[in-house]
DNA sequence: AGCACGCCGACT
DNA sequence: GTCGGCGTGCTC
């Protein structure tokens, strides 16, 4: 007998399974998803059994021999073993990698213990199809019971009260995969479970140690907990008995891996697994993607209910449109959502303000004297785009109306959607005004402004994100907060990440008067129970950036506020008052329509699945080629295939950075084959190419 | 991919 | 004699 296994070792995508003589004596015991000792090379390596089978194409004095079954249950069902193959391929990985990461550290001590290890069987009705699991067929419980899998459901609610009536009536057979976007959402959705959940719930993330990641992993292994909250690397844990999956706030683009491979989008992988385990898959959130919206409208997904407004404008008496259930007094969930006032900077500026505040803003901080306010400042993409300060103004491409991208080297706009170009003027094409920006206010400079306006009355605040550091810096002192290791672990009051928790807790930090500056990394760590006034002091910066999901990330960020500020004041600056983000509150449909004629117009998702590629080098010219030289063989290899369409190679923005040229190439495919195109795409890559299928941005790496 | 191997040049 | 830098080629 052979075994085919997975080297639990990085390696070549030509070698991702390798084949082995079964001994007589394993001949009984071996099947596949055990964990197994090989010899490799000159050493022993750890492996996962694939497959079994009687012959191979190596002639078999050229093979070696399966030393040991290590564990002898095995180590993950057959279709968590197929589900990890497939996130392999789709996403350009190499599977014994991806596996091994992904396993608890392999310590011979600890496996030994482990395999005498009592087993604990769930009393539940499905303890026979899960004793079968795992001692005889290592398939997962309702894949191995011949169960189908129904329409993936798409569940919008319009207030915490909703969410919490929705997880209390999750039936509690089985396991259950809870997904959220960061580790900060974790405390916050255990707080929405019952009592008798909370008993059930193993929480996974990043933060957790080698030692608590064995822990947990073993305890989901065994069937100890049926319940799994923990961001996507909860994915990747063994399950044996998963019932169904939760992909919550299903919306947020934090849900997106997009600078680490494999780069997958959790709701794909989600729909991945709840096709090989069976499980039924759920998208819960306040604001669906428009790519689930689509969906959803096209009976793809079921959809209960559709998007409601969340309680963007006071209700009027009589003729009130919003259609969300009034209040009833639930529990922790206060009447009347966020009160949104719409700013318009234009008419700041034209009133002779140039400051980066409006005096509508100022007035409602001086009002909210004794409140804790919370100003949001977006500055991603800011360099993207060249906008007016005074009038708003973008530079457009003249053929198809696409915000221009700034390259600064030739001091030109260029259009990547036309190749359209034009030199950078010095004065703005509407107003004459020469203020044209290419970055949006730093928090320093807004921290400086609060100064002059407030003098010392006021507690100022500052959030940023100094690469993965928090930083927290008050007026008084500076210091940098790291978010330690162990705080999840402990924090199952629910309180947020201890950095989160401490801001909250320690009323000397936050006194009333105090004023939080934040970027987005200060979104985990704002106590927004507290805050009674928000502001996006420059709500502009992602409707000028040209990459297609930027109006949709506004989108989300707009209405996650509007969710996460039950009670105070909501203040939006920005040149475009009448643009539909802001428009659409009211009236959410209307945001998805538009965006969605948007996205039909450029063959965007949801009406074609991208795929972007790059490569890199320290040579311009050299990496340029190289780029070309894979265009044009994608281009052949595709040719007159209405599926596909690929793009010529762009530089990336930055098209430099860290000592390497970037260069990206775009593939657009019908949805309907993304993974046939998918897998042709990334096998036809050289090495060192890397791959972002569904990307959040297509012009950054 | 990652690592052993071997070739070669620079040193004790 | 031996250390180490890096180009080559193999892994069942």
């Amino acid at each position: 007998m052979l075994a085919t296994v997975i080297p639990l070792r990085r390696m070549p995508a030509s070698l991702t399974v390798l084949d082995y003589l079964v001994p007589a004596n394993l001949e009984p015991l071996i099947k596949p998803g055990q964990l197994v000792s090989i010899p490799f090379r000159s050493g022993l390596e750890f492996a996962i059994v694939h497959s079994l089978k009687i012959t191979s194409y190596i002639e078999s004095a050229r093979l070696k021999t399966v030393i040991a079954i290590t564990l002898e249950r095995p180590i993950m069902s057959r279709e968590q073993l197929a589900f990890l193959e497939e996130m392999a391929t789709l996403y350009a990985t190499p599977l014994g990698f991806l596996i091994k990461s992904n396993l608890p550290p392999l310590q011979k001590r600890k496996l030994s213990k482990l395999d005498n290890a009592p087993t604990v069987i769930p009393t539940k009705e499905e303890s026979l199809a899960h004793q079968r699991t795992m001692d005889r067929d290592p398939s997962s419980a309702r894949a191995s019971l011949g169960m189908t899998v129904g329409k993936p459901k798409l569940i919008t609610y319009s207030n915490l009260d909703e969410k919490r009536r929705i997880i209390s009536k999750l039936s509690n057979s089985g396991q259950t995969l809870i997904l959220v976007p960061t580790k900060h959402d974790i405390p916050s959705f255990f707080k929405l479970l019952s009592k008798s959940q909370k008993d059930e719930v193993v929480e996974i993330s990043s933060e957790l140690s080698v030692k608590e990641m064995f822990a947990k992993w073993f305890e989901v292994w065994r069937g100890e907990k049926q319940i799994v909250l923990g961001t996507r690397r909860a994915l990747f844990l063994s399950f044996f008995n998963l019932e169904r999956i939760i992909v919550d706030d299903e919306g947020n683009p934090a849900h997106k891996s997009w600078d680490m491979a494999p780069r997958f989008h959790t709701r794909d992988a989600a729909l991945l697994l709840s096709h090989h385990t069976k499980a039924e898959l759920t998208f819960l959130t306040h604001t669906p993607s428009v790519e689930s919206f689509y969906f959803a409208s096209k009976g793809i997904y079921e959809e209960l209910p559709p998007p409601r407004p969340l309680r963007a404008t006071p209700p009027r008496a009589g003729g009130d449109t919003n259609n969300s259930p009034p209040f009833q007094g639930g529990v922790g969930v206060v009447a009347g959502i966020s009160h949104v006032t719409i700013i318009n900077i234009a008419d700041e500026r034209r009133g002779g303000n140039y400051n980066v505040l409006a005096e509508t803003l100022v007035e409602a901080l001086r009002e909210d004297e004794k409140g804790v306010a919370f100003l949001y400042l977006n500055r991603l993409g800011s360099a993207h785009y060249i906008a007016c300060r005074d009038c708003g103004l973008v530079a457009k491409c003249l053929h198809c109306g696409t915000n221009l991208t700034y390259h600064e080297k030739k001091h030109i706009l260029t259009c990547h959607h036309c190749d359209y170009n034009e030199l950078e003027k010095p004065n703005c094409s509407g107003c004459g005004g020469t203020q044209r920006i290419s970055a949006g206010a730093g928090t320093e400079l807004l921290e400086k402004e609060l100064r002059n306006i407030f003098g010392k009355t006021r507690n100022i605040i500052r959030v940023d994100s100094d690469d993965d550091n928090i930083v927290i810096s008050t007026t008084r002192s500076l210091r940098s907060v790291q978010a330690p290791e162990k705080s999840l672990a402990h924090s199952n009051d629910g309180q947020g990440s201890l950095v989160g928790a401490s801001l909250a807790r320690d009323d000397s930090k936050m006194p009333p008067g105090t004023i939080i500056v934040g970027t987005a990394a200060a979104w985990g760590v704002v106590p927004f129970e507290k805050i009674t006034l928000c502001a996006f002091v420059d709500a502009d910066t992602p409707l000028f950036v040209p990459e297609y999901k930027m109006t949709e990330e506004l989108w989300q960020a707009v209405r996650s506020a509007q969710m996460l500020l039950p009670t105070s004041q909501l203040f939006i600056q920005t040149s475009q008052p009448e643009h539909i983000v802001f428009s659409a509150l009211e009236k959410p449909e209307l945001f998805y329509e538009s965006e969605l004629a948007e996205r039909k117009r450029f063959n965007y998702p949801p009406f074609f699945y991208l795929v972007k590629c790059w490569c890199s080098g320290t040579n311009e010219g050299d990496t340029k080629e190289t780029a070309s030289f894979i265009y044009r063989k994608l281009i052949t290899l595709t040719k007159d295939d209405k599926n596909i369409t690929i793009s010529s190679p762009i530089p990336a923005f930055p098209a430099y950075f860290k000592g390497q040229h970037r260069y990206i190439i775009l593939a657009k495919i019908s949805y309907q084959f993304y993974k046939k195109y998918t897998k042709l795409l990334v096998s036809n890559l050289p090495v060192g190419w890397k791959v972002d299928p569904n990307p959040n941005s297509v012009l950054g790496v």
